[in-house]
DNA sequence: CGTAGACCCTGGAAGC
DNA sequence: TGCTTCCAGGGTCTAC
């Protein structure tokens, strides 16, 4: 479900409610939701620790306990991550809940892909970061066959877009999915620099996308769906050109694209 | 090196 | 009202 804007965004919601606060208990009710540990040790190393920070790191949410643990958590398509408060009923699929005494974290994912670990794999630069730089982004393109859609999806290479963005950046840039990223001129490349931050910044302005299941810690919608250009729109009409947007597969996801201004 | 497909799941929408 | 098929904000693995 969420990208890098629904993420920062549930980050930003969830912060200022857990942070200082003892996990006093946790409930795990989908066991295979605790990756690369047991229930039980995943249990013994959170219990009575304290929330020092809340952060975010691509499209994953670190949480920083005293006692030098990290839990990272990945919501993937359907997770979210819910503050209630104490004794909420769970609900069908709420896998886990964390009490707080006065608060509640439950985790709910309908399909089952997220969860939570101690682990946290390396991944490229944050795009709103300065470490994203153009000649960054440059030197990746150059070196790569890959087409853009790849490489906007590719995790390693730039942290947190993920496939509305993507085609949504693309849009923005004027550039095809299908381009090979290798072949980009330096303006093109300039493009695809400035579109990346514009696009990701303004979802986040905008508290994330919101089409089928995604909602902040408060349970709130965002709107930046209300402002797609691409994503979701093939058969209507390009807002630049007029023409019809079409919907492709490209590195095995739906791509959405104007045929006629991407170039 | 790169891509395509299967897979992990549930559920909503569309097609018949 | 079915029943079937396709599709979904992700990532990992295998086969080619």
């Amino acid at each position: 479900m969420p990208e890098l804007p629904e993420v920062e965004t549930i980050k930003r919601t969830l912060a200022p409610k857990i942070v200082g606060k003892t996990i006093y208990r946790v409930e795990v009710y989908l066991p295979k939701i605790i990756k690369n540990v047991s229930v039980a040790e995943f249990t013994r190393r959170v219990v009575g620790k304290e929330i020092l920070a809340l952060k975010r790191r691509g499209k994953y949410l670190l949480i920083d306990l005293s006692g030098k643990e990290t839990v990272t958590v990945h919501l993937r398509m359907t997770g979210k991550l819910l503050i209630l408060p104490n004794g909420s009923p769970k609900e069908k699929h709420t896998h886990a809940i964390f009490d707080f005494g006065d608060l509640e974290l439950h985790f709910n994912d309908i399909r089952q892909f997220g969860g939570f670990s101690f682990e946290m794999p390396e991944i490229g630069p944050e795009p709103l970061d300065d470490e994203f730089t153009l000649e960054y982004l440059k030197t990746k393109l150059k070196a790569s066959r890959k087409n853009l859609k790849a490489v906007l999806l590719d995790q390693k290479i730039i942290a947190g877009i993920g496939n509305i963005y993507a085609d949504e950046i693309l849009f923005e840039a004027g550039l095809s999915p299908k381009r090979i990223a290798a072949g980009l001129s330096e303006d093109e490349a300039e493009e695809l620099f400035k579109a990346i931050r514009k696009v990701l910044t303004l979802g986040i302005e905008h508290r994330g996308t919101s089409i089928r299941d995604y909602v902040d810690a408060e349970n709130q919608q965002g709107s930046f769906q209300r402002l797609l250009k691409v994503y979701g729109k093939n058969g209507s009409l390009c807002v630049r050109c007029n023409k019809v947007l079409i919907r492709e597969r490209h590195a095995g996801r739906s791509t959405h694209y104007c045929p006629h201004c991407q170039k």
